[in-house]
DNA sequence: AACCATTATGGAAACGTTTCCAGTTGGAGA
DNA sequence: TCTCCAACTGGAAACGTTTCCATAATGGTT
């Protein structure tokens, strides 16, 4: 907490007794200097231990070398990759990431890129809830602020880097259909009205009904019932009739697991679950989930490659989408003759409880 | 990607009939101005849609108003979180977070600092491999910059939030000896030389002593092993008088639960296990994780208070270590008989396959 | 020997702010 | 009516760079 001198490029040029336009050429290497100036200029720098102040040359070369990231939050490790991601790619490009995180609120959304923009940003990379309303979005491409958004869909005017999430939703009622299911579900998060989400519904949906499944089921649940498996277990009850459920993610998916072993229903035998992300965790359990394995690393290298291109002068162009891949897992077999289809209610096997009652008892506490 | 027209103060000023000066004064509301011009200024901008240039600003007060945060890899979720919590109590005070990863990398550790220093950041939060023997760290101190290191336990001359390691590793021998093991090991990562783990067997060494328990057995494994459960399994199997295991992590903690599994010894039964950080995956798994629980983000927080105060020219204050808990879980119990401290080899029970040739065959494959 | 083309060099402007300071008002008190 | 003070106002300097431009020196041609 000492002297905050700071050493300027004038102090460099009048230690080696030249001008500071003769010391920023040596010292940048980007215009003619005789060897003895040069030599003098370099020794100063050294000695004197000058280096650039990096606000100087923002100022005056109009570019903070500095590229905004926003995404719903660090807590999710889908997020964490993605954004060292586009860290890792950064490297050694001179830019360096300024982020901020929404927690999944379209205002906080908002006016985080407005403040990213405020900061001089020469770019954002960013996952928002509602990209195409928000007002800060409009201005940064006014602005000319080059802008890539990650795990989005493609959007009217947006360049996302993403996978393509009807297609994914679609091999996943493949893999059900394939191992015999008919009545199925998709588990999501109300009010996640995300795009991802609902394009993952669209894809899951279309590709039942072109197999002849029954329509899924659409269950939407809120906070609450994700994170207690008991809640979520009294609304799992509700559906006895499906043999396998589709997750949004791989979070719910687990809980799902939870849920429907708390029901005393064996996962996969009475109940097939899958996922979508492909996160870590899911291996380690100890049935490890099948799911739609995705890289939000690369993710987040092919934004921040986009971004660099248009940095340096590119037009924008909007990358194919990444690869997907499906996990098996062990959560997948094929529906318990017992259950489901044949129409009988018939409570599902080693239940050490009766699941209806063990819900509702839960339910009305 | 139009227009690249940036609206200046000045241009305010033109448009509202006053110098630049009047302009300023009335934007920042910093000093005196007639009702008539104050309302023409800001009419102005308003209409032409001025932001301030924070470049311009910073190099003016000297603040970039950005901080630097650097940790090893936002794919931990204990960085990720702790990341989260800095960003989270930054809101509002007008600071902006510059995030740099060094994947574990000394080296890495102090480019990124040096690079963040370069970028004129007014404060520094980080954690590294080696904070004091970082040339870059420093250099932030002898240009006054404010530091504060996480997770590091407190270093000479550094501020730092952090978890009693020491304290912490002590209260999972206490739970082991009271559970009555005798013989017990500690897991690491070789290479990682980390203060923290360092301090946690430390403290576990101390208190096993204090107990009369044999001093514990220092497993350290490579990268390969941790990634691995067969790898690891066969290192496991090496240590067959062990009846309970503290892993430096819980990463390491679950894999080890994955490698004890394959050796057909179960746990808590045959081998009792606990980690540290407390992440939340520990608690998905089947047989949930002992673990000692701790908050990233909470240290985040701190990390980021202590800096504000800093900032707001407090002297650095070396704030308390933060709290811990023991969170039980399910991965602790009462020493199998049939196992270790009696002296004999026996084989642990209900193994499918004999365990040491089980390990041998991978390892020879 | 006069001239030209390089190559070096440094002063000054510009980038967008804030702040110091000096100057201009207008009104109140003597 | 004169003086004085407070409230306003705007020019200019400063922050640290880069770059434009004009000038100076060097060496090689005619």
């Amino acid at each position: 907490m000492q002297r905050r001198t700071t050493i300027t490029i004038k102090d460099v040029a009048q230690a080696a007794g030249c001008g500071v336009a003769t010391a920023s050429r040596v010292l940048n290497d980007s215009g003619p200097a005789s060897a003895d100036v040069r030599e003098r200029v370099q020794r100063a720098a050294r000695e004197l231990g000058f280096s650039f102040s990096s606000i100087g040359r923002a100022l005056q070369s109009r570019r903070s070398m500095t590229i905004g990231c926003l995404v719903p939050s660090l807590a999710n490790p889908v997020f964490a990759e993605a954004v060292q991601g586009v860290q890792a790619e950064l490297i050694g490009s001179g830019y360096q990431l300024l982020i901020s995180c929404s927690n999944y609120d379209a205002a906080a959304d908002d006016a985080a890129i407005a403040m990213l923009l405020s900061k001089d940003t020469d770019a954002l990379v960013a996952t928002m809830v509602a990209p195409e309303r928000s007002a800060a979005m409009r201005m940064a491409r006014q602005r000319g602020v080059a802008t890539c958004l990650m795990f989005h869909d493609p959007l009217d005017g947006f360049v996302t880097s993403y996978v393509d999430n009807f297609e994914a939703a679609r091999e996943v009622a493949r893999q059900f259909a394939g191992l015999g299911h008919r009545r199925t579900g998709f588990l999501a998060l109300r009010f996640s009205t995300s795009d991802r989400s609902r394009n993952r519904y669209a894809g899951f949906h279309a590709e039942c009904r072109a197999r002849g499944l029954a329509d899924p089921a659409l269950i939407e649940i809120g906070e609450a019932e994700a994170s207690e498996p008991e809640r979520l277990a009294a609304i799992l009850a509700d559906h006895p009739q499906l043999t396998a459920i589709f997750a949004s993610n791989d979070f719910l998916a687990i809980a799902l697991q939870k849920a429907a072993r708390f029901l005393g229903w064996r996962v996969p035998q009475d109940l097939s679950v899958a996922g979508f992300d492909g996160i870590e965790v899911g291996r380690l359990l100890d049935v490890p989930l099948a799911t739609v394995e995705t890289s939000p690393e690369a993710m987040g290298r092919q934004a921040a490659r986009t971004i660099l291109q248009m940095l340096q002068g590119g037009e924008p162009v909007q990358p194919p989408a990444l690869p997907f891949h499906f996990r098996a897992g062990a959560t997948l077999a094929a529906p318990n003759p017992e259950t489901g289809d044949d129409g009988q209610d018939a409570p599902r096997p080693s239940s050490a409880l009766p699941a209806r009652t063990s819900a509702q008892t839960r339910m009305n506490r």
